[in-house]
DNA sequence: GCGCAAAAGTGGTCAGACCTCAAGGGCCCC
DNA sequence: GGGGCCCTTGAGGTCTGACCACTTTTGCGC
């Protein structure tokens, strides 16, 4: 056993100890986006663990989105604007049977606020950036492709000028599933469609530059109501799979998918 | 095995397997919130790979809050309404070197948002469970612990009250940041501050009561601009530990006034 | 029929080994 | 001398199989 008995009884959640010990690394300044935490096998002689708990922890860190392991290289902060995984946010609106409906709303609370705050204390580069945005759009009438994604930058750039990359941060989970949905309707889209969008989009802008929050705010809440209603118009006949049901059904085992033996 | 050595894709990513087998299987409705999961070992021989791979994937989901181990029992799938994990915003926070300000000013977005919307379509059982929650704030007028309790159920009732899961779940994740801070300074409250506090939950009940949107959202955000500042004044020689490394101290400061005066 | 102890089942951890991949440095050929 | 190839090194990814800790169930004895 270890001699050095800094942990004698500790030994209750091993796995935890991984995730405290990167904790405590980055509370104390010694881990910064884009850095390389040690290798697992340091870390494992280390923390008095073996190599297979590091594992678990650094693939909950990663999980979490706190890590980014890279194979043959080392595992990595990831670097750039603070992110929030959408894979949980996936999952719940699975097990939950959460409609589209309901994240579209989501989308637009966090996204009019962000377009209020953006209004009143955007930079005038986040200004520029998201200029720039509405320019592509314009640029991209008659390639739908495109277009979404300069819409996308376009309302990514306004999430990033308000200021709070916490809101920016949930802005861009919850988008993100919005754009999953939208990429397969995109293409549908005709030139009209997108004229209209790209006037939206530039209101959204000029307001904002104009430091009119209330405005930006109802255009922005105009905006998404639309693009939601043309989405949902789209996709008629596509109910979710999963249902809200109460289901409180406690079977033990056996409730296994039927073999799907290897593909 | 195939010996035709045509690139057996299925080494690809062995745990992304394990969790796209609970995706699928939460997506065919063969798994709900409540069920318990195939042993590991059942996994594993059903999957095709080994158990610490299974484990691997296992750990993600639970990092994720998709799923949680019960030691000596099985993996279950929690029950109760959607919830998104807390821990990745909190190390994101020590990543990023985010403020409690800004903290703050995420959950009055989304708090106000929330409030609105319970204001719109609240139902009766929801304007009932807010209704107790203030009535115990009253009742819990010096005896600062409990009251923070119920201070936390009634912000909880009322994002539940909002009729989006998804919109009381980000609530949720943002809050839980806060209370944690709260918990430390809560017991320094005095009776004329519960005072105050509860009054004030109690406009906000009644304007969703009155399906008084403006009115509830003003309320709210008044309440959490108030009780920021609060929590801001009672930790003022506490700066953050990880220090952001590009400053870029937003020109427009000052959202939280340095109000000394009150206490 | 009841209570408690044993057994079975399940997640948690450990050990060591081998594989694949990424990156650098040294070697060879041009 | 320079550039490209290859091998070494070190990293994460997976496997095997065993043991431990905890929960739940079972069944025995009272």
């Amino acid at each position: 056993m270890r001699a050095d008995g800094t942990t004698p009884k500790v030994n209750r959640d091993s796995t935890e100890r991984v995730i405290s010990h990167v904790r405590d690394l980055i509370a104390r300044g010694e881990l910064h986006p884009g850095d390389r935490l040690p290798a697992e096998r340091d870390l494992s002689a280390r923390l008095g663990v073996s190599r297979p708990t590091i594992r678990a922890g650094l693939r909950a860190l990663a999980a979490m989105g706190v890590v980014k392991p890279r194979h043959g290289s080392g595992t990595y902060i990831p670097e750039g604007p603070p992110t929030l995984v959408t894979e949980p946010l996936r999952f719940l609106a699975a097990l939950h049977g959460l409609t589209r409906e309901e994240m579209y709303e989501a989308r637009r609370v966090l996204e009019v606020s962000a377009a209020g705050l953006a209004a009143e204390r955007a930079s005038a580069e986040h200004v520029a950036a998201i200029a720039e945005e509405v320019a592509s759009l314009f640029a991209s009438i008659g390639d739908p492709v495109q277009f979404l994604v300069h819409d996308i930058r376009f309302h990514r750039a306004v999430a990033a000028a308000c200021g709070n990359p916490i809101i920016a941060s949930l802005v861009e989970m919850v988008a993100a599933l919005y754009y999953e949905q939208r990429r397969e309707t995109a293409a549908r889209a005709t030139d009209r469609n997108l004229r209209d969008a790209a006037d939206l989009h530039r209101g959204i802008y000029l307001a904002i530059r104009k430091r009119d929050a209330d405005h930006a705010k109802a255009l922005m809440n105009r905006h998404l109501l639309h693009s939601a209603a043309y989405q949902a118009e789209e996709e008629r006949p596509h109910p979710l799979p999963a249902g809200r049901r109460k289901p409180a059904r406690k079977g033990r085992g056996g409730r296994v998918a039927p073999a799907r033996s290897r593909d």
